[in-house]
DNA sequence: GTGGTCAAATGGTCTGACCACTCGGGTTGT
DNA sequence: ACAACCCGAGTGGTCAGACCATTTGACCAC
């Protein structure tokens, strides 16, 4: 029996001085340079502790948004050159909840030029363990395409790339892997329309898996690049839309 | 005149507990699942105040490595599993203060894939403002191949590529990009020679940026390819001597 | 077993104080 | 008039101790 139940979402009082801190900085409401008000003063002003609004400070500093200086004040950075891309989990949706078609187009540009890279060094580097559990990923996502199961493909396509990216043996992909993964969950709903086309693609995904076996790294390549591809285009086609569509309603 | 010298780091105690708690995990003496002592055992057997570790803490929950729970604990978390890319800084050098050669293949790895389709995107969506200034970085880089200043090549390098992910219009590269120049900037020194040969090229870089200017995408994909995988071929083959080299004496 | 109750341990928050550093303006010496 | 110095106000950094909120598991009643 399914509820659809979901964990209560109990943000602690940092957290919530984060958002709207990083809210502020990111919609360029505080721009670069710009000087915060002094702990003393935000923490009256936001009425809670000066040491939860610290620990707030502290990880804007790591994902640098603020530079904080001994005595000196605190001042708002441009997130544009000092921040990693663990920020793009918070670019990707506006304040407002709604996806920001530059950032999610930057975001498919890149899956498209990592992926079949990823497949390809998998090829290179997987051994026969990682083999077997590809080959059953394909044969669960077979079963989930007779009978159509969008929502079961897109969540064993997600399993199927995290292999793909452990099969890599590259730290880099790893975790970028990882950071490209929050920020998909976070519009998962609109994405598996959005990447209908290339979840159907089941049979070109066991090709993948099959260079894999064989170890040909270039035939993973390509064979991983048209999968993505399809999926990409389809999503980038569709943001050009909007976009033209905005200009016109602003 | 250049004295050489470097800024005093003044690491605040947020900052070395940090620092020693993610080694810790990193170093995989904490593991995935390990119970962290509790926040009171920890700053009296660390010597610092609670909130001071708490700021910490914080951080490093940030990044992935340890997942706090009101009222139950604070247990470390797998990071290659839930961190972000960011993490790369930290963990290219190992805390002796040497490279990790794996790291150092994935890095150069990444950059190989992505740096050619940064050219990419450069080309189809800068516009004359940033043509001028990628010429002038060219020149600049003519001036310091004549008596050869790698030192400078590296600098005008690197200026360059942050052109071309300006011009490239893409947050998730940009940011990307931050975090791999952070890691890039801890082992600067040492890659000036392992991209010695790359360095050189600066005949190549004016074909890209020309390739740039004729909005030709293709060209400079394959242009900025050919540099991009010179320096990494080098490196590349550098660190499978030197892990063939520590396999003999470990 | 099932469910309720309670106490201990843990993380979360608060208060108020003091230390360390930066910066700008006033002072001093020339 | 100018430069060097000094000092105090303001800021971030650290600290101690207390209380609140939540989890956890042991215990108990049904």
């Amino acid at each position: 029996m399914t509820l659809g139940l979901e964990p209560i979402v109990r943000s602690s009082l940092p957290d919530a001085v984060f958002d709207q801190l990083a809210d502020q900085i990111l919609s360029r409401r505080l721009e670069p340079g710009d000087p915060l008000p002094s702990e003393r003063e935000l923490s009256t002003a936001l009425g809670v502790n000066r040491g939860a609004l610290r620990e707030a400070l502290k990880r804007l500093a790591q994902a640098g948004l603020i530079e904080q200086r001994h005595g000196g004040g605190t001042r708002v950075l441009d997130y544009r050159r000092t921040a990693g891309l663990d920020l793009l989990t918070r670019l990707l949706l506006t304040p407002q909840g709604q996806p920001d078609l530059h950032v999610a187009r930057s975001i498919m540009e890149m899956r498209t030029a990592l992926a079949p890279d990823i497949a390809r060094l998998c090829a290179l580097r997987a051994g026969p363990a990682l083999h077997e559990r590809l080959r059953e990923i394909v044969g669960e996502m077979r079963e989930a395409s007779e009978p159509e199961q969008l929502d079961r493909l897109q969540l064993l396509s997600l399993e199927l790339w995290e292999l793909l990216v452990s099969g890599a043996d590259n730290i880099a992909y790893r975790l970028a892997f990882n950071t490209l993964r929050h920020t998909y969950e976070q519009i998962r709903e609109a994405l598996v329309i959005a990447l209908a086309d290339e979840l159907r693609q089941v049979e070109a995904c066991a090709q993948l898996v099959a260079a894999i076996e064989r170890r040909d790294g270039e035939l993973a390549f390509t064979t991983a690049r048209a999968i993505v591809e399809r999926g990409s285009q389809g999503v980038l086609a569709a943001i050009e839309l909007l976009g033209e569509l905005n200009e016109g309603s602003p």
